[in-house]
DNA sequence: GCGACAG
DNA sequence: ATCTTGTCGC
């Protein structure tokens, strides 16, 4: 069956009040439990791959990939030739992320956008789009800025995701309608959503200093409109820590569409390989600012 | 009116 | 997000 919405896109042009009344349509059609057995184990990524050889040529040439409908974009397959895949069977993670271009004289800004797909801990192919930029940053209204970007790359990739990791916030969100929740509402695909910082909400306990593994529930607090205070929305989680200097922050995992808060942080976790962030957003992360560096 | 606010 | 070298620590 085929409940993708691509009627909720966030389109850039829509008023802010208009922006947020789909936000509120978003949440209302997203679901925040687990309907897609996603077992963390079988996403697991147990060595971070290395970022040097991982990474594609500097410039992509045209691609003959098969499969996707084509697209503004340019692709890689690091794997073409080499057969060592392990499991061909594995769930299919997807990391995205963005880079962008700024004044640059006549041209306007525009987002690069990167999709890097992950199965049984391998990469297994990267993907990147450029996209004109039509509005600025304004927190809570994230997917109507890098919404369209991020499906340009998700277009542009061959593979079929089993889930979403986005850089942002998905649940903890002022409607519960941030970046991965849009994102995975429109591909009805599972999601979830890895911030840096917190856009609102209330962890439960004081997040400085702790463990690595560490983990506490992050709360609706009075800036969360759509749902009671105190409501589990997300969870800061200790992704990396150093022995001695005490200064990693903890990350804000959210879901975006698809499962819930406690399996979010269950898979987030079993991506991470031993940097702050998860193994996809890492390479996503990466392959942005490469994409971002070739261009002319 | 003031504060807070992902990327 | 972006502008950016060195530098502290494992």
């Amino acid at each position: 069956m085929d409940r993708a919405r691509p009627d909720l896109r966030p389109d850039p042009s829509l008023s802010r009040a208009e922006m947020e009344d789909l936000q509120r349509e978003i949440a209302a059609a997203a679901t925040f439990d687990d309907d897609h057995a996603l077992d963390p184990a079988a996403v697991a990524v147990d060595e971070a791959p290395s970022l040097a050889d991982g990474l594609p040529p500097a410039r992509d040439g045209p691609q003959e990939r098969l499969g996707t409908g084509s697209g503004a974009g340019d692709d890689h397959d690091p794997e073409a030739g080499a057969g060592d895949d392990h499991d061909p069977d594995a769930p299919v993670v997807v990391g995205i992320d963005q880079a962008f271009l700024t004044d640059r004289g006549d041209a306007p800004d525009a987002a690069v956008s990167a999709a890097v797909a992950f199965r049984d801990g391998d990469v297994i192919e990267y993907a990147s789009a450029t996209t004109p930029l039509s509005i600025p940053y304004v927190p809570g209204l994230l997917a109507f800025r890098e919404g369209d970007p991020i499906l340009a790359a998700l277009d542009a990739l061959a593979a079929d995701p089993d889930l979403l990791i986005c850089d942002g916030s998905g649940r903890i969100h002022f409607r519960e309608a941030g970046l991965a929740t849009h994102v995975g509402v429109l591909r009805d695909a599972p999601s979830v959503g890895v911030a840096k910082n917190l856009l609102c909400g209330e962890p439960d306990e004081p997040t400085e200093e702790r463990p690595e593994g560490w983990r506490t529930p992050v709360r609706a607090d009075g800036a969360v409109t759509t749902a009671e205070p105190g409501t589990a929305i997300g969870h800061a989680f200790q992704s990396r820590q150093y022995p001695t200097s005490k200064r990693v922050n903890p990350l804000y995992v959210s879901p975006g569409h698809r499962v819930s808060a406690e399996t979010a942080v269950d898979l987030v976790a079993a991506l991470c390989a031993g940097y702050k962030l998860p193994e996809p957003t890492r390479f996503a992360d990466a392959h942005a600012d490469a994409a971002k560096r070739d261009a002319d």
